[in-house]
DNA sequence: ACTTAACCGAGACGGTACGTCGTGTCTTGCC
DNA sequence: GGCAAGACACGACGTACCGTCTCGGTTAAGT
């Protein structure tokens, strides 16, 4: 990803040189990332080819290779690019709840059309470092993040130990909803996340000692 | 899968009779199928090709199309004819200790080179239905069955509830394991397996009421 | 050209071996030899493009590509398969009548659609040192070896000193055709053929000496 | 060729007017000629893009796009901006003289690193017409001229019938040369030279009837 | 000195053809 | 009739140039 630093600073004075050259078309890499995700969504991670995305980007297959150097990038950007940034966490003073409000709005996700995208991400990313990573930087970290903020309220109203786990808890709140979104094996509906979520913060309660 | 059924019978009475031509090769059969294994172990799921299946097994193009009708079920098939699936439960009289004991061989072989085998299945599954079938049908499912006379035989020794939901519970406790697996945003040692059981379980048997 | 000996003998009896695997199909290599003429007819050396030809002749790129290394390899086979072999000199008893009329003929050739074939292989040839040795080895040399034979007829009959230089000859008869032909900067006409004749093989004669 | 016409007055009286803006950079003009004979003494015709020219002259594309609307243009302006045009003939007093003297010029030129750019033009001028053209407009009239004039000198010496052809004759004194030079089937020697003038004068003079 | 406008370099743009690779099918002769 | 070999039609790959188009910056002539 060799974007350009952009002209723009803080103060708006001694803002960032821009280097000789057309500029890079905005309208073009928005184009692309959206005709991605249209089609990926259609059609899935193996019938997505950059060929039919140019195309239907109505651009030449070069400007998406001079800023992809792959597939799974492009997915990768397009997923970030996407609605990503809702799933925030609420405040609700209950942590059950909070938590149980947030991981339903997930598995609404990873059930609609747009589940397939992270599944191909994920699936691509057994294979490809840099896209895993992707998944990691631009959509695991940043709710977890989030998450953290969620558990410490949770620790100060006495929800939770203090010395909690904080990633095993939630790697165990997630993770079932993972593998059922991947392995297929169990429907994942919303009372399955609220069992699973006083199972947890039951166990991590009683963790404490 | 158009594998004829095959002359097994000891007995040697209601043996099937076979038409003229030459049997097919069993030795081909196993050289393809070890070098599906060593190649995805090697290169991981979307470089595999059966191109270089055939031409590592000595083997015509054409006598793997003859019998596997794609990649996935060729996958299925190499995954499930390897000796992954010995992952039985012990019986040590303590639920936890059945579990974790398994769960810690299980994290084993995945961050062993089988695992890339495991993770290539998982992520082409994700484009193939039939291939994530294979997957729970071959490896589950089996394992889940075993686990289920575990989890059982806790709830004769009074360690869990009667009416605990084995599922959601089972869940709990891989679910995590698989989210580190594929996502590998932290390690999966076996500390953390212990953790993880020790959490959900506190969490299940709390979970009565 | 890998083109492998193909299964024949003399005696017909110790036939050669043909290797094994499916044998190249005649029926596309003709087809795509006949579309290289074709289009090259059609719209010259550098509109023809090795994806329309395989287009034309409902073939693949790769099979053109597997028997042909580039586009020049590709005319100048199509070139030679063609009807070259017509062109023959005719034996009237007089040298400047077989000469004069063998070069009619090559410039009805040059003059007609088949002319852009050959200046395409010319022009292809100075910079594709293999393209030019095709046209040597199966254009020029067969003809002009039947030129020999002619002008030693002439020789023997006098018409020709004996100790002439046939190359010098045959390029003073012929330079004059090719430079007309690629240049274009006068035309190509039996007149000219005519007087071209007439003037070299008097200078011949008086050559001697 | 939008050039625009330069203000190309010395007398300083129908002074185009030039409008205000940057003129055009000399410097540009001649080191894209300059790269583009390098190159193309180099690499040969097809090998040529003005992609690498632009990039060898440190100039922009569209600079060259500016001033040439192909390649054509491009390499006859800079074949005509060369020095490969002063091959001018003596006058000796001897009509065999003048001439075998003025060709074996030539061929030094054709066999020398020039020789490549020639044969680019003539090569490409087979699918442009433009190109071929002004090979001839540039090259071969120019020079032409000069030898109409040598061969009067002849004819007035007595060497040459009146009525000779001269294009007859100059054709069968160049179009050897063309032809060794362009399939080179044989080696263009100063003795092949001269015995190729001999050839052709004597022929010439026989033909006078 | 200031405006105007055509030039310049750089380089991204929509395209087209390239030559390669893998797919799944087929056609041989041998076993 | 299965087998290895390998050619086949097909289609996507990622690259290279095409000729065009913005950009910011430069360079005179005309105010």
């Amino acid at each position: 990803m060799r974007r350009r630093a952009a002209a723009e600073s803080k103060d708006g004075k001694r803002r960032r040189k821009r280097g000789p050259g057309r500029p890079r078309s905005e309208q073009a890499r928005q184009g692309i990332l959206r005709s991605t995700l249209k089609l990926l969504g259609a059609n899935g991670f193996s019938d997505l080819t950059i060929e039919d995305v140019a195309a239907d980007a109505r651009v030449g297959k070069a400007t998406v290779y001079r800023w992809w150097p792959n597939k799974a990038a492009l997915i990768a950007d397009a997923f970030a690019s996407d609605t990503t940034r809702q799933l925030h966490f609420p405040d609700t003073g209950s942590l059950r709840s909070d938590m149980s409000q947030q991981m339903r709005q997930v598995i609404k996700i990873f059930t609609s059309r747009r589940g397939r995208i992270v599944a191909a991400i994920l699936a691509g990313g057994q294979s490809d470092k840099e896209l895993i990573k992707a998944f990691r930087d631009r959509f695991l970290w940043p709710r977890r993040r989030e998450a953290y903020a969620t558990l410490r309220r949770g620790i100060s109203r006495g929800e939770l130990p203090k010395n909690v786990d904080m990633d095993l808890l939630l790697d165990s709140l997630y993770g079932p909803i993972y593998m059922r979104f991947l392995i297929r094996h169990a429907d994942l509906t919303p009372a399955f996340v609220n069992r699973l979520c006083r199972l947890v913060l039951a166990g991590a309660w009683l963790h404490r000692k």
